[in-house]
This record gives structure tokens, sequence and C-alpha cells, in this order.
RNA sequence: GGAGAGAUCGCAUAGUGGUCUAGUGCGCACGCUUGGAAAGCGUGUGUACCGAAAGGUACCGAGGGUUCGAAUCCCUCUCUCUCCGCCA
């Protein structure tokens, strides 16, 4: 959520924040209506509260005969208070619900742009390979390898699930362990997250927006039990401190999350249906880090850097674009995508979204710091959360099959990835 | 899945309808004391909202209910613990 404070103050900038991310501004209007209804009423309710209190303490002395005088006059009171309640719970309902759809603001330096066309490339690194064949795409070569098997997927759970098979389930394993101990290295907290969570999680962290998305959204539903698979660790790590207030001392926080990563994906049907690009399905290391307002920049660049440290590492040529407003989510303020180059599929494709959430998710969950000396021991305020990828798989497996493609049809393992495969090449079995 | 016990202001506890805007101990902060420290003594010590301030309001796991009044009584839910069953 953003401050309502910002909201009351400074409407238009607000709304010209929505323009932005191609939002519908009128929200705005529609809050501050149920704002001020709500503050008055509250008020008033509290008044009423205050008296009650005090005639509550007059009646705890008085005289078995004076209290049943009393008792009528006071129960008018309490019908009063009673009613109250309700209205203030209807709006605080409406308040909260428009509030969520509010997204945060976009940064400065966002372009404009409606979609993910108008991003805007910032830095392209490493060299595309250069083959003296045609590059084949990972499908074919997943299935001249024996590494795949989607038809039997399809007759199993549909379209878009997908059996690894052979070594490609080690490459897997291979390059998620690759990220977990680069990241543990970086001084980064492991940890293996809940697959499975509560509507209020996915609130919390703004994958949810309108109460629509409970049942439209792109999350399944499990629902004899209420609860929702993750698309993302992100949700159960930007969870993790809910409702906390953390010591500056202990700032940045940061977390590496393995887990399951599940998204129906509707409305994606018929782009890049051809093999593991996008899948209902997946394995995701993902980074996540709390942050002092202060540092929010760094920690930014922090986090997109260590993807591309992994990236490197792998010898893949990649290019990081900066996310116009339309192409963010509710919750991001700035958000740079990474596109490795797939050289089968010709094109570059994403694997990785480094986001900024600024205070926006840490103010939905009640995640504070406190400042430690100065000035401004005492007060409390919000902590900057940030997410970014690592590395999600079977996406990252595309440009490492496609890109290490050899002539004979076998395929070579990055360097850095032979002491977890324990294999150097992927070739045809006889 | 079944039976039972719990959830109180950092931690530990008290509190079974009105003086609880929650007591006490520990911890923590500041002060006194001291050559310095410890001990001792004193003061303070949750979060949020409204307000210029004084002050007010809410929160005793969450949500409802009963009542003039609920930490306390009733209902539902969540979570924790113990036992039984089942099970990677």
């Amino acid at each position: 959520m953003l401050d309502i404070k910002l909201i009351r103050d400074n409407p238009d900038l607000v709304k010209a924040g929505i323009t932005k991310k191609h939002g519908d501004p009128s929200l705005v209007d529609r809050l501050l209506t149920v704002d001020s209804e709500r503050k008055s009423l509250r008020q008033e309710s509290e008044t009423r509260q205050a008296k009650q209190n005090q005639a509550s303490n007059e009646m705890a002395k008085a005289t078995p005969e004076d209290r049943e005088k009393l008792r009528g006059d006071l129960k008018e009171l309490s019908d009063a208070i009673k009613a109250d309640k309700d209205r203030l719970t209807a709006l605080d309902e409406s308040w909260t619900v428009l509030m969520r759809q509010i997204p945060n603001l976009p940064t400065e330096d966002v372009p404009e742009g409606a979609s993910d066309k108008e991003n805007v490339v910032v830095k392209t690194v490493g060299e595309k390979p250069a083959f003296a064949f045609t590059p084949k795409d990972h499908e074919v070569l997943c299935e001249e390898l024996d590494l795949l098997d989607t038809k039997r997927a399809a007759k199993v759970s549909g379209a878009k699930f997908y059996y690894l098979k052979n070594e490609l389930v080690i490459l897997e394993q291979a390059v998620l362990r690759l990220a977990l101990d680069t990241l543990k290295a970086k001084g980064f907290t492991l940890l293996s997250v809940p697959d499975l969570v509560r509507a209020e999680a996915m609130y919390g962290a703004g994958h949810f927006a309108a109460p629509e998305d409970e049942q439209d959204g792109d999350a399944y539903k499990v629902d004899r039990d209420g609860l929702y698979l993750a698309g993302t660790a992100e949700v159960a790590l930007a969870n993790y401190h809910a409702g906390e207030i953390l010591s500056e001392s202990e700032l940045p926080l940061r977390y590496a999350g393995i887990s399951a990563c599940f998204r129906r994906e509707a409305g994606t049907y018929g782009k890049e249906t051809r093999g593991l690009y996008r899948v209902h399905q997946f394995n995701k290391v993902e980074m996540f880090s709390y942050a002092r307002p202060d540092d929010t920049v760094k920690e930014h660049e922090l986090l997109l850097s260590l993807h591309e440290d992994l990236l490197q590492k792998l010898g893949l040529p990649y290019q990081v674009v900066l996310n116009c407003g339309g192409d963010l989510g509710t919750p991001q303020a700035k958000k740079w995508d990474v596109e490795t180059w797939m050289a089968g599929m010709d094109k570059y494709g994403e694997t990785c979204s480094a986001s900024n959430d600024t205070d926006y998710q840490a103010r939905t969950l009640g995640i504070r710091f406190r400042r430690v000396g100065g000035d401004q021991t005492g007060e409390t305020e919000f902590v900057h959360t940030l997410n970014s990828t690592a590395f999600a798989s079977p996406r990252i497996l595309i440009p490492i099959l496609e890109n290490n493609q050899r002539e004979d049809g076998s395929i070579a393992i990055p360097e850095v990835l032979i002491p977890y495969t324990g294999f150097s090449e992927i070739r045809k079995r006889d």
C-alpha cells in the first residue's frame, strides 16, 4: 500500500503515477471519498467511546439502584457505538480494497510506455556464440538427446507441464545449486520456503490487488484448504518478517529462497508455446532484500548485478532492460529485466526480473525498522523490499542448451557447472 | 483424522465481568551513588490512529456474540504443545 497521507496531500502526484503505469487514476478520487467519510466517522465514534469509558467508570462506583437508572441511558449510547462500528467496518473494507488497488508509484527514471515493447535496453553484455551450422532450439535438442517428455506430461497434467529427463534433471539441480552456493558466499541467508500460502500473504506481497484476483488471478488455488500456490518464493520471503520491527543494525537482511513456482498463465496461450520457455510449474532461486530506504538504489543494483554474475559464470550473453511504466506490477516502483540470448530460439528471453518495491509491500505487511542513534532514535520507519531472480529453471536451461550445442549434436556443459553435474557434456546415448 | 491443554505489552508470569488506559520479575535506557565498576536506589520502557498541544481512541492470537461495561463469559477460526491414529 501507499501512504494514505501521501494520497491525501498529493492526489495529483499519485494519479500521475497511476497513469504512467497505465492504471486507473479515478481510484484516487473514489478512495479519498471513502477516506474522508471513514475519518470523520472514526472521530465521531471515538468521542462516543470516550463518553462510554467515562460512564463505565462511574457505573462501577455507583450503588445498585443508581445503576438501574444509568443503564437505560447507556444502552442508547451503546447502540449508537455499535452502529458506528458496523458502518466503520464496511468503510474499512472498501478503503482497504481501494488502497490495495492503488499501485506503487514508478520512480522518475522509469520510461513511459504501455507494454514490454517499450522497455529500454540499458546495456548488452557478452558475445553471442557464432555457429558454423544452424543452431537448433532446445526442444529439438531435448528430443534428440532424450532430455524431455512433454507429451506424457500433457497426458498426466496438461499442456505446459513437462518431465525433465536424464542429464537435464542433473543440470537443473546443478544450476539451482550454483545459485544457492553463490548467494550463500555473498552473505545471503538460504531459505527453502512454503509453496502454498494464504490469500493474506498474496495480498501482502501485492500479488493480489483486487478481490477478484482470488478467483481469476494467475495463481492456482487449492480450494478445499483455501490456500494458493505461489508463483514465486517472493511471496513467502516478503511475508517472512511481516509484522516485525527490525533493528537498523541488522539491515540489509538478504535471503535466497528456493521454491517451486506455479503460474496458470491464463491468456498467454499462443505465445511461446514451444518447449520449456513458458510453463505452469518451475523451480526458482529468488533473492530478496529488506533494506533501509537510504540504501534502496544501491541494493537494487546489487541484486541485478548478482544475476549478471551468475550469467557471466555460465558464459551467457545478455541484455538488461529497464521496464516501462505499463510493464510494472502493482507493488513495483522500478524494475529491470535481464534477457539472455537463446541461440536456438534466436532471441533474447527474460531470465531475471529485479524489482524494487520500495516501502509498498512493507507498509501492507507492517515491516518496520528503528533507527539507531542520531536525533531520529525511537521513530519507526518502513523498510524497503527488493527482489530478483537468481535462476529459474527450466527457463535458464534453454540458453545453456542452445548456446553450448555443437555441430555433432552434443552439448558442452559450462565449466562452472561441471563440479555439480559430474559430466562435461551431453551426447546421444547408443 | 481423533482426544486434551494453551495463546496476555522484548522474555517470564499475574489477572475468571467494572478501581486492568493490564500488575510483578527479568531485560533494556537514563539518573543517583562510585576513583571506576558491580550491587543498591530512583525514573522510564509496546504498536498504531486522531490532535498544534493537552489529551483521546484501538489493540491481551484473529473474527463474531452476550452485556450499560469483556483480557475475563459464549461461538467460529488460526496457531502452538501433549497423546492416539496415519504417513514421505
